[in-house]
DNA sequence: ATGCCAGCTACAAGCTGA
């Protein structure tokens, strides 16, 4: 079972990239981030025309998540991160497929640091470690997988030094992805390419991508029963390469279930 | 230190992203 995140970066103009991948590679989950469009606004079918259904949570503009599965409709067991009804960003969305347990998110970049938009994010992390931590007590086979706006260490930057500022690569954030490994949580990317130097996003500006100055920020998190099940974990790194592409690249794991 | 690019909204230029 082949499970999949990417952040399209607006799903209005990333459909054809999206629906060409899609075709190549046949994932059986795929999370989605930053379709930026109206809830009525997914292209649902061309999703469906291509061999997925979908659940999604639109929003105006920005934001945005989706999980998609080959051949059948998500599940869903939620929408939004719980903790915090005042929080109105479409950010989160779970589902059950071929019973594991999916949950897709974006979470939020919070720049600049420090200041309202950080504050955010550090609360959105403290939501997100007390629902990580509900599902491993659960006992779920789950996966989280997303654009978590983390850097986890200095291995995944280019120039960790231009970065120790910013709020990607802040110690808070660092320490609140440490909480979630300590919880149980295996980052499949990092502990199938221990040593390598592997990034998920570069970004349109300075020719980022021929220089290969990316960072390492999409992440799948895998719990303790599904780690020996898992097999690969891969970047989809020429999909970023591409005409019009995303900043982000596809990046999937393979169970072996 | 800043802008560099790109998408969205709305139709100009501003906001956001990472």
């Amino acid at each position: 079972m082949r499970i999949a995140t990417y952040n399209v970066n607006g799903i209005g103009s990333r459909l054809p990239a999206l629906l060409q991948w899609l075709d190549e590679t046949q994932p059986d989950v795929v999370c989605l981030q930053e379709l930026k469009a109206l809830q009525e606004k997914f292209p649902e079918a061309a999703i469906k025309d291509a061999g997925y259904g979908a659940i999604w949570h639109g929003q105006k503009s920005w934001n945005g998540v989706a999980i998609l599965a080959r051949g059948q409709t998500p599940i869903e067991t939620g929408r939004g991160l719980p903790g915090d009804p005042e929080d109105n960003q479409s950010r989160y969305i779970e589902a059950m497929v071929n019973g594991i347990l999916i949950g897709g998110l974006y979470l939020p970049n919070g720049n600049p640091a420090p200041g309202p938009k950080f504050d955010y994010k550090l609360k959105w992390l403290e939501r997100f470690i007390l629902h990580a931590e509900k599902l491993i007590d659960s006992g779920a086979a789950a996966v989280l997988a997303g654009d978590y706006n983390i850097i986890p260490t200095e291995k995944d930057v280019y120039k960790p030094e231009r970065w120790v500022d910013d709020a990607l690569f802040r110690p808070e954030v660092r320490v609140a992805y440490q909480t979630l490994l300590n919880q149980g949580w295996c980052d499949a990317l990092r502990s199938k390419h221990p040593d390598e130097t592997i990034y998920t996003f570069w970004d349109y500006f300075r020719n980022a991508y021929g220089r290969d100055a990316g960072l390492r920020i999409d992440h799948l998190l895998i719990s303790p029963s599904l780690t020996p099940a898992l097999k690969a974990a891969e970047v989809d790194r020429a999909v970023r390469g591409r005409e019009k592409p995303s900043d982000h690249a596809p990046v999937w794991i393979e169970l072996n279930l």
